[in-house]
DNA sequence: TTAAGCGATAGTTTCC
DNA sequence: GGAAACTATCGCTTAA
């Protein structure tokens, strides 16, 4: 019984730090629209901007990939022991 | 011709702007996801969690729908200009 | 109470229809899942694979994404009415 | 050196085959998608019917698990061999 | 102004 | 158990 309380209040407190944090979402959410009400106020077509917020956010993502693959290349090829490698598993 | 560069630094500051609330958002989002990890490392199940902030939302929402409607009523009413308004300012 | 037994006909034959489609899907998801096993088996690393699959499953989705930016731009500038578009209504 | 070739070959015929198979899934997918459309536009809540394909996907595995289960206990009394099974076989 | 299509996000399941 | 794929839900935008 006793732990109830103490778990109570743990679980309360996620609950409001979750919540808290789900606002400043959504404010930042508000704020993402406000923002293209604005440019369309300025006479941008905010279908085509989000078209190129969409592609540019691909086109990072991609990069990203591509340095995964990479590094996965490397790792696979055994290009990478005796340098870096040896490095990190000494520190594990 | 001329306009054509104003528009596109302009454009190009939205976009940008938008970009980086995007971010934040995402870093956010991130946030949240570590909140309900660390839940779970306390021994919460958060799928339970993710159900009780979903309730407590939609209860603030219906509160929130509430309100709307006696504001409703009370302008229908006429019961709300210098009256519970001044009240409300009053005890801010 | 007349159209109730046609309804329900009716909704069981997409049950149905939609329940065959799945067992298909499910077929093909285990026909690749074979597919990876086998190149496993031959040596490859399958972790790569993957990657590999969806990078040029991205590079896909990319050209498409710029290929609908052109024609939003194209639409968005009005050089199309008229234009390339009649050129291309009578190419079909 | 000279595998090197071989081995490339035989990847990139892996990786063919699976994106084929992909498009496939993709391809069913969308046919998935088309069939609910349909049956919305007659009139029928999606939503439930993807309650009932799902309930009736469940009783299925159910009913699988509650043959390997009988299936079990059959071979474990030893009163399988040659007898339902081939019968089954020669039904298809 | 609302319905509907579409895109994004959240959640579940599956694979490693 | 953690990551990735798939699914479903939600909210926005658009068109009628």
């Amino acid at each position: 019984m006793a732990d109830h309380g103490i778990a109570r209040d743990q679980l309360r407190a996620f609950i409001e730090r979750i919540e808290r944090l789900e606002e400043e979402k959504k404010a930042i959410a508000d704020d993402i629209k406000e923002v293209y009400a604005e440019a369309k106020g300025s006479g941008f077509d905010t279908k085509v901007m989000r078209q190129i917020v969409r592609i540019r956010k691909q086109d990072r993502n991609e990069r990203a990939e591509q340095e995964a693959i990479l590094d996965l290349y490397l790792h696979a090829l055994g290009m990478v022991e005796g340098g870096v490698a040896d490095y990190e598993e000494a520190a594990e």
